[in-house]
RNA sequence: GCCGGGGUAGGGUAGGCGGUCAUCCUACGGGACUGUGGAUCCUGUGACUCGGGUUCGAAUCUCGGCCCCGGCCCCA
């Protein structure tokens, strides 16, 4: 073969095409009853966007470049700083909340494995201007939601609220720089590697108070109810407390929104600073190392791109680990054959009269399917076949002398003659 | 960036201790067969990922690239 795809891509045919159309539009009616409206931003957009967000060691990340008069530019890694430029561009003076969400694809130049690839695609959506707790609960009842319509059963969201850990920081008078490294290590969701990391021979922070907490905490994953054992262990620091409230806020909210089913885990962690109040990640255990497929939270990065400062919450799905996922689940739909009606013309002089009958089924949005490659009857018939139709319209020079076709039922083999005039009447009765 | 397993017609595969024509299924073309024939049979086109090395001879052994699969790292 002459070309290859580029490392990471992929095609995308018929059937897993229909699928995957299915699944957007499954999102894009969830999303869209809770009042979002899709929006769409470029490709590609300044490289600067995306290094203020996350600092200049993703361009390693990036696919960048350079246009021809010189500006560098990036393909889109995510989504969530593109929205946030927007609105600073565009919606600033918009009435709030405002509810946008998103599909397409970003670009990482990153190793592509399973669940990864250098094209992919997020599904997402951004809750700018609300008040935290309810705000929050809505955007996770919504991810929720939209995880069941798609037939993912076995997924586990996980809720944290990053003030807790941020309070006993600022408790402890730790700096800006030995937190986020701590994050890191909490993240990585590990109580060995956090132990070694507190406590071993070069610890990061030398606060054996502090770090007993984060020990205890780091293994407080639950439902609900662990809520209190959080709150008695960290009650006592000043600096945690309106982050306790605002998570006792949420899990009151989410029951109201009838999400029951996630677990509280301090584990749930991230290093950057824009990240103010909970965060939130979905797991699906089947797909292995890649198994999140959602990830969100509250931020306010429109105040870091030199907004004004409007705390937004969002998440975005990993629209093709989805698709993992609801295969895992065995919840893929099967696909209709793309075609209900082959038409077949059988003589020469019948073909006119061929295209003419399609032509009436397709007006009423029949899927009419016709030879246009002069067929012999054998191969008509096999490639009908092949097509998985419903019925063959049979048009042979000695029916259609009566004013007739012949009409075939694919799967059962029955045939019938059928008067012209009544083919529309007959393939709506019978599909 | 690191570690492992791979790559054979359009799709799916067999073979591989070096040696006739590289296997089978499917799809595609022709025929038995100008309208009952979606079957069956016959037949045709079509491939050893790319490049170097070893060898009289490489799909097979060896090295490297590219790509795929899985695992680590990372994950905005």
């Amino acid at each position: 073969m002459e070309f290859t795809r580029p490392r990471g891509t992929r095609d995308f045919l018929f059937d897993e095409m229909r699928q995957r159309s299915e699944a957007e539009n499954t999102l894009r009616e969830v999303f869209e009853n809770y009042g979002y409206g899709e929006v769409k931003t470029p490709l590609f957009e300044e490289l600067k966007l995306f290094t203020t967000k996350s600092g200049e060691e993703i361009i390693d990340q990036l696919y960048n470049f350079k246009d021809k008069s010189d500006r560098e530019l990036a393909l889109r890694p995510e989504v969530t700083a593109a929205i946030s430029r927007l609105y600073i561009n565009e919606m600033s003076k918009t009435a709030k909340p405002i509810k946008l969400y998103y599909y397409g694809s970003c670009f990482r130049y990153e190793r592509p494995q399973k669940g990864r690839f250098r094209q992919f695609w997020q599904f997402g959506c951004e809750l700018i201007g609300a008040k935290s707790p309810e705000g929050e609960g809505e955007v996770i009842s919504m991810a929720n939601e939209s995880i069941i319509k798609l037939g993912i059963t076995t997924a586990e969201i996980h809720i944290n609220h990053l003030g807790i850990i941020r309070g006993l920081f600022e408790h402890f008078g730790i700096d800006k720089e030995k937190s986020r490294e701590v994050m890191v290590v909490v993240d990585k969701g590990d109580k060995q590697l956090l132990e070694d990391a507190l406590k071993g021979d070069e610890p990061i922070i030398d606060n054996e108070e502090l770090a007993d907490i984060l020990l205890v905490l780091i293994d407080m994953v639950g439902d609900s109810s662990i809520f209190e054992d959080i709150k008695n262990l960290v009650f006592d620091y000043e600096e945690c407390r309106t982050a306790l409230d605002e998570l006792q806020e949420l899990i009151t909210t989410l029951k109201s929104f009838n999400v029951l089913n996630y677990n509280i885990n301090l584990g749930v962690a991230r290093g950057l600073d824009y990240y103010t109040g909970i965060v939130f990640e979905i797991y699906v255990p089947e797909l292995g190392s890649q198994k999140q497929v959602c990830g969100g939270g509250t931020y306010s990065l429109i105040k870091l791109f030199g907004g004004e400062d409007v705390v937004s919450t969002g998440f975005a799905f990993g629209f093709d680990r989805l698709m993992d996922a609801i295969e895992a689940c065995g919840n893929l739909p099967t696909v209709k054959p793309k075609v209900d009606v082959y038409v077949a013309p059988i003589s020469d002089d019948t073909r006119q009269l061929s295209y003419t009958i399609a032509q009436n089924l397709r007006c009423e949005n029949i899927k009419t399917e016709i030879d246009l490659s002069r067929k012999k009857f054998k191969k008509l018939l096999s490639y009908a076949n092949n097509l998985g139709v419903r019925f063959t319209v049979l048009v042979g020079s000695k029916d259609v002398e009566n004013n007739q076709v012949t009409i075939k039922n694919m799967q059962t083999g029955y045939q019938e003659l059928i008067d012209i005039d009544n083919i529309l009447s007959y393939i709506k009765e019978n599909l």
